[in-house]
DNA sequence: TGTACATCAGTGAACGCGCGTTCACTGATGTAC
DNA sequence: TGTACATCAGTGAACGCGCGTTCACTGATGTAC
């Protein structure tokens, strides 16, 4: 059957989007090819009318999510009052919600790691989308000048992200929010 | 064929000690059981004579990879000048050697997500690694009461294990050693 | 001392399974004449 | 206007492969008698 115009770009979002949702909480080696395309209503063999292959995805997927993600601290930094918008993105980043839930969350936090072992080709175009994440996030953050508020988000989300992904591996529930409870008040003291 | 005493407990020892580090490198879905036994020198039949199953490989690779980190960043603090051990520990933690060579690292910061999606059951013995390397650190650690240095523990190692994901997945040499010079000198500048 | 048997770490074929990827095909619609 | 053909997103069988796990078997040594 032929389809709609803009119909191909829609099935393209809504795989980019689940995929950029299900690498997040199961890891990059979690859903497979097929299991995502069932997510979208569609087989197997449909992937590569949209992918060159499944790397191609995982560039896409971590970009969104890195968009997903600066979009989210952005807005509660606007909601904020203007002054220190950056204590509204520590709130945010470590708050009870985003650590349970990882799949709606960080991109750093989630797959780290796994992102950092890929071969180097690849590790470039993702840590491209973690440097329009920085990009948007940077003017929020404390600090005189351009340098300096560059070096407050690199310490501020180094922070977050091992504390986010401690409290994770931590099983009592009351032992992890007081680590997010204890990260947050030292942040929101420090700059 | 028949062994020596104390044969199986040595090649067990062997197989734990290497999949400690292809884990901590290669995450936990990386190398196979197959690779694991073959770097033993044995075929891969044999694994079940060793562990039930390969999660309870991975219960004790990680626990022995929080044992060998402790005792690394234990080992630095002792030959340190005795005021303020902690800050041999972040040196330590935050140098390119350790940057560059995960599986000869922290799991925390190589693995820390991965563990996370693990079942809560599995969790719970993965933890109990960590909690014992905690254990190991946190006298070392700033502050004047116990309660202060597991705080000072949390907040230190948070900020380490992030500032070390994040520079593993930067592709310039240059701007991911300034991000650990950056966070060594906040550190030793905070507590 | 010699013989029969038990032990048990390690072997390797085989299991079912899901993976990423390829490819000949389908069929509804658009275009050409 | 009607007919022939082109387009192309999506289908689903098939590919080779490596995974974790099972299991009947091996064979050198230890033990019993």
């Amino acid at each position: 059957m032929r389809y709609k115009p803009g119909h191909k770009a829609k099935i393209h979002n809504t795989i980019v989007s689940d995929a950029s949702h299900r690498f997040r909480s199961e890891g990059v080696g979690g859903p497979g090819v097929a299991s995502l395309m069932r997510d979208a209503g569609l087989t197997h063999g449909g992937f590569y009318k949209h992918f060159r292959n499944k790397n191609e995805l995982l560039v896409e997927a971590a970009a969104e999510a890195f968009r997903d993600m600066g979009a989210r601290l952005l807005h509660v930094a606007e909601q904020a009052p203007p002054v220190e918008p950056w204590k509204a993105i520590v709130t945010e980043y470590l708050s009870p919600d985003h650590c349970e839930h990882p799949g709606a969350g960080c991109p750093l936090a989630a797959l780290a790691p796994e992102l950092a072992r890929m071969n180097r080709s690849l590790k470039m175009r993702l840590s491209a989308g973690m440097r329009a994440y920085k990009d948007t996030l940077v003017p929020l953050m404390p600090g005189g000048n351009a340098r300096e508020r560059e070096r407050a988000f690199f310490l501020i989300f180094s922070t977050m992200i091992g504390s986010i992904e401690i409290a994770r591996m931590i099983p009592d529930p009351a032992a992890r929010e007081q680590l997010l409870r204890n990260t947050r008040s030292f942040l929101l003291g420090s700059f």
